[in-house]
DNA sequence: GAGTGGTCTAGACCACTGT
DNA sequence: CAGTGGTCTAGACCACTCC
């Protein structure tokens, strides 16, 4: 025997399935629901909420109750570290048309609004193991919000981390004031010497908290993917490291990895 | 003016960030908080359900609520890719000592209970452009479960494809009894003449379906990643697509991405 | 103002866990 | 059996959207 709610929900969600309800369109009024299958009306709504996060559903107060639409993917690929080590050595007329965000939305620089904040940070233990420096060094901390000019919501939450006495001498890089920094973090780090070897990239997913849900607007339903981004130099030092939090109902990632022919 | 749902997952919210209440730990009976905070039952549950979809806790019929443990990720490497093409040409006695959830988990082969099922399967929409053949063409279509032999949850749903025609002229690709194919899906592929190129892989995160929150034993408040992985031969030809379901509260991914020297 | 979803109450009864 | 969470009711009132 069935719980009620789970009843309600799945008639709704076989009827979005096989498409009789479509993305956009709104279900019956709860109070529709309620008289339909003779329950209460906090039983209709947990039937509801059960869909919701799953993601099926998306709740308006005062509109109605609608079938989501996906959203339309940004791809972050792989091939963007290259592209960026290739682009660091480019004139800066150059390296300051375009970055990398735009490398992978395909939109141009015009259609994107940029927000940095810089601080100082002391490492914690896990920048610290990553870094492979003692734990409480200083670090250049530094916040980037990026997002398309028409939203509201970014497209990531991105801290990015330095060793603060790698980049010291270049003064340029502890001001929040340069940036945009045409040519990228990649470019950053020329500066004071510093080629990459490799970039590695550790990829987890999980429920949003309030805090994220809030700033990157997501509805509830919805997964962000965690990213961390470690960039070794070509003496195997980790120089650079970038906690990204990304919305998982828009971003997509691709990686390559080439093999070796036999 | 915050709802009184609000107030109440703050506070508990508050007390779990500050570690007042450790990971394990039972949260005061439900009964108690209506008391405490002079609300109604569903009320209180409305707060607890806020905090269970962010996967701080873990309700437990009878016993109680508690703060949630995380779990012991299981790492997943792009480097598995370069270590099963050099394990595909070793003899068969190296190759069946272990494979690729073995080199991920650092468990035995003995620890891993390994179960397949083979069928056919036509290529839809979204097969068909990633493999470049039309939609419907015939397919191999195999299904893996692993897990550890001590939990009943599989890490992962594993549906493999290969374009049938490609391997026809190996019967011991269509037939289920011969796995666990040792030395894997490169070697499977190399008893057809194929060496793979590269690996493509695409990364999704969302909230599970009810079927793949059952199968993973996945509790309310996790999110599952879905990668698609395909594989490219030498000829730039895709033959293998791999759909994998991942829980993504005990996944993590690491991708090394090497760059060219100046 | 009519229609919709959002919040909340006070209480009943069921189902599971542990002693 | 006592203690706990799970489900459900019948109804009240608030807040938002759209006409």
């Amino acid at each position: 025997m069935a719980k009620a709610y789970e009843q309600i929900a799945d008639k709704l969600r076989e009827a979005i399935r096989a498409g009789q309800l479509a993305p956009g369109d709104r279900l019956p009024a709860e109070t529709d629901l309620v008289k339909e299958h003779r329950r209460s009306l906090p039983t209709v709504r947990e039937a509801l909420r059960l869909l919701q996060d799953e993601g099926l559903i998306e709740k308006q107060h005062g509109r109605g109750n609608f079938v989501r639409r996906p959203r339309t993917p940004v791809l972050r690929t792989n091939l963007r570290h290259q592209w960026e080590k290739d682009r660091a050595r480019e004139p800066e007329q150059q390296r300051s048309q375009t970055g990398a965000t735009e490398h992978d939305t395909g939109l141009q620089v015009n259609d994107l609004v940029f927000h940095a904040h810089y601080g100082e940070a002391k490492a914690d233990g896990s920048l610290a193991q990553d870094f492979g420096i003692p734990e409480g060094a200083a670090l250049v901390e530094r916040i980037y919000r990026t997002r398309y000019a028409v939203e509201s919501a970014p497209f990531a939450l991105v801290s990015s981390y330095l060793v603060r006495d790698l980049v010291a001498e270049n003064p340029d890089l502890l001001d929040e004031s340069k940036e945009p920094w045409p040519g990228g973090t990649q470019n950053q780090l020329l500066t004071v010497g510093i080629e990459l070897d490799r970039i590695e990239e550790r990829i987890n997913a999980r429920p949003p908290t309030p805090e994220e849900a809030e700033e990157l607007e997501l509805p509830p339903g919805t997964s962000v993917i965690l990213l961390r981004k470690i960039s070794y130099d070509t003496h195997n030092r980790a120089v650079e490291i970038s906690d990204v939090t990304l919305p998982g109902d828009r971003t997509e990632m691709l990686f390559t990895t080439p093999l070796e022919r036999w």
